[in-house]
DNA sequence: CGGCATCATGTACGTTTCGACATGTAAGAA
DNA sequence: TTCTTACATGTCGAAACGTACATGATGCCG
């Protein structure tokens, strides 16, 4: 149910339509939690029948802008605090690594260094957000504060998995992927994280 | 598809049930890919109709174990190297920070020191175990190199995550917010000295 | 030998999510 | 005026996923 939620809590922010949200969601948010539009109006509908939402405005092409109602704030921060929070994780670049041993090296290290690319390219936008928001871009509410919090978190992630990306490289260059497990000399497992 | 591709990758090491699979999901991959029984069985049960593993061995209790077939070998090699790589992310904890201006600084103290000890927890356990595969203790396979380089991405992403939910709190007591959202029209409270 | 934990496989149902298809409006450019 | 782009909302169906329910076999401990 992390959809209906972080739908109310935009909406408790400010009035939105379903563009808006889709959008919303398209930009900032799909890097950690993406939402398609069919998926996004119908929940608004339900959550307009639940009454926690109510239509605020009509605009030009049918546009139709929600708030929230009194329950739906009551929702939204009873979910932040009483709802347990979920730590799935579902990485399938991670997934993928489980069986790099059935690549070839020279097809591993390409896919290792386009990986680092992508993941270093993600991170760095991110970061250039980060700074226009600490250079006051886009004011100082607690809304923006929540955001710059968010956004941390996107670039820690996506640089952890540029760094593990250059550092699997290394690991796969040096242990030769030879199909016989002879022992190999103990050098190699260098540990190095914070 | 990853799921597909995810147990055929295992058969291609050794021949297993579904029960073996279940068990290894829920184990170590659970924390990069969860997967259900129900969900298990079922994929199962098309590869074996498309011809991608076959029964290798039938044993007590109706155990069934697969082992891939020369086109399910193919198959998941195609996926590692041709197949695209899915990047998309879904992290309902951080979602969730994107609202926090939406709880009192109480609360959100302690959820982030909550979630700071639980991803410390999991980076802890990952730890753990990358040092027992460094030591030797599961041989020098290139299966288990592989195996290593997954659990490094484990560490690298939880600790990365503890470390910004302790961020995060910092963050959050230097920019005392107000507990409801009452006030709105004013020009906020402006960044602190630090 | 009785009970219990583990092994082992499945069905049924409901929810979430995505991709494809469908439709129409308004604004601005050419 | 026409064309194009952005705005705006929806339906439909399939795939993926999780929970609950259901069943039975086997090994071991006391």
């Amino acid at each position: 149910m992390s959809l209906r939620h972080a739908l109310l809590g935009f909406l408790a922010e400010q009035p939105a339509s379903g563009w808006d949200l889709t959008r919303r969601f398209e930009t900032t948010l799909g890097a950690v939690w993406p939402a398609s539009h069919p998926q996004i109006y119908g929940e608004l509908r339900r959550l307009l029948a639940d009454g926690l939402i109510e239509i605020r405005e009509q605009g030009p092409r049918g546009r139709t802008a929600y708030s929230v109602t009194a329950d739906g704030e009551r929702e939204v921060k009873r979910w932040l605090t009483t709802g347990d929070v979920d730590h799935t994780m579902r990485l399938e670049p991670i997934l993928r690594s489980v069986f790099f041993w059935l690549m070839s090296p020279d097809e591993l290290q390409a896919h290792l260094a386009k990986e680092a690319a992508h993941y270093e390219g993600v991170a760095a936008t991110y970061r250039q957000l980060a700074e226009a928001k600490d250079r006051g871009d886009y004011g100082h509410s607690r809304q923006t504060g929540s955001l710059r919090i968010a956004v941390e978190a996107a670039i820690r992630i996506n640089q952890a998995l540029a760094d593990w990306a250059l550092w699997a490289a290394h690991q796969a260059s040096e242990q030769p992927a030879q199909a016989t497990a002879t022992a190999k000399a103990e050098g190699d497992g260098r540990r190095q994280s914070r």
